[in-house]
DNA sequence: GATTCAGGTTCCCTGAGGGAACTTAGCAGG
DNA sequence: CCTGCTAAGTTCCCTCAGGGAACCTGAATC
């Protein structure tokens, strides 16, 4: 919801920030995710205005990302969840949440363990290379212009961070 | 900056979301990692308020995220680069480009392309396991409370979509 | 008929964001 | 020496989104 509306920008970051660059709705998708679909859970569980998340439940139905489904017909009662397109962000809130325990977790460990089933350990989740499995992180990936891009000068994609420090200023002594 | 902070709720993702929660912070943060350090550019590249923008990289560098370094003496100037904390978000931000490339690429293709440098392919990054290696979705994890949480019922933990769907009440037909 | 419950809407008020002008500190040129 | 320029913020005003709480509606339950 921000003022100057980022859907039209040519960076997928921009785009997925136009919606889930907002605290509530981060939170409305963990916890529908999670297993809270109704609006008064919601309300509840997050300590949220209800106006605000009755806004912001009808922006992610717009946007596809939750699906409102009638689920009894005596009396009509509604809920919320996840469509393919909001349990994908799933991932988004892996990270999220990777990179809160790493920071974040005091001695005790952190709030939660994530156990993968496939493997039946509890997991650190990592961003991985499609391609190879190795992880990426911020120093061996780069960004290049792809096929749907405005590429330009003024196209903002997410970059090499060692490039970025070895091409910044730094100190000029006299 | 939620109007009721989300620091002290014992969850990672909520812990993350108050820093991380905004969509003016993604982009800084972005920005940052893309090579962009100093302020007039950032606001010029974001076309954010200045006051706006001061405010966040006053914030992010309080939280360790950047760090305010001064890189030439005469005249002297400033700029703000991202810390180890700062540079590991590159793993959410990835997870962010790689939604909205999923979901909102049109028909061209994602406006960029990311390049593992390790195995010099260009690279659809998924959350992977740290143990297996597999990739971790909604559907083949689950969530349990960890040592640092305040575990209980009101206790909030991204948690597993299939389990959650299967409890789910549906329809009772008469 | 009165109460409860789910799922919202409506109201008012404050405070965060947008926009633009102003400030400060150090050069740079004429 | 005076003016201008640039980087990096601040300050000011104004609007609009968020918080909080009350209200509403349809259906069931007491």
């Amino acid at each position: 919801m921000t003022r100057t509306s980022l859907a039209d920008v040519a960076c997928s970051i921009a785009r997925a920030t136009d919606l889930f660059g907002d605290a509530w709705t981060v939170l409305i998708m963990r916890d529908v995710l999670t297993g809270i679909h109704r609006f008064d859970d919601l309300a509840h569980d997050l300590g949220i205005s209800r106006k605000v998340l009755a806004a912001r439940l009808a922006r992610l139905v717009e946007e596809g990302v939750l699906e409102r489904e009638r689920y009894q017909e005596h009396p009509p009662r509604e809920h919320y969840r996840a469509t393919e397109k909001g349990a994908e962000l799933h991932a988004v809130l892996l990270a999220l949440m990777a990179w809160g325990d790493r920071w974040y977790a005091g001695e005790a460990g952190p709030p939660a363990r994530i156990r993968h089933l496939d493997c039946g350990h509890d997991t650190d989740p990592v961003m991985a290379c499609g391609h190879c499995g190795e992880p990426v992180t911020a120093d061996n990936t780069t960004a290049l212009p792809g096929p749907g891009g405005r590429t330009g000068p003024g196209t903002r994609v997410l970059g090499p961070l060692l490039a970025s420090r070895a091409s910044c200023p730094t100190r000029t002594e006299p």
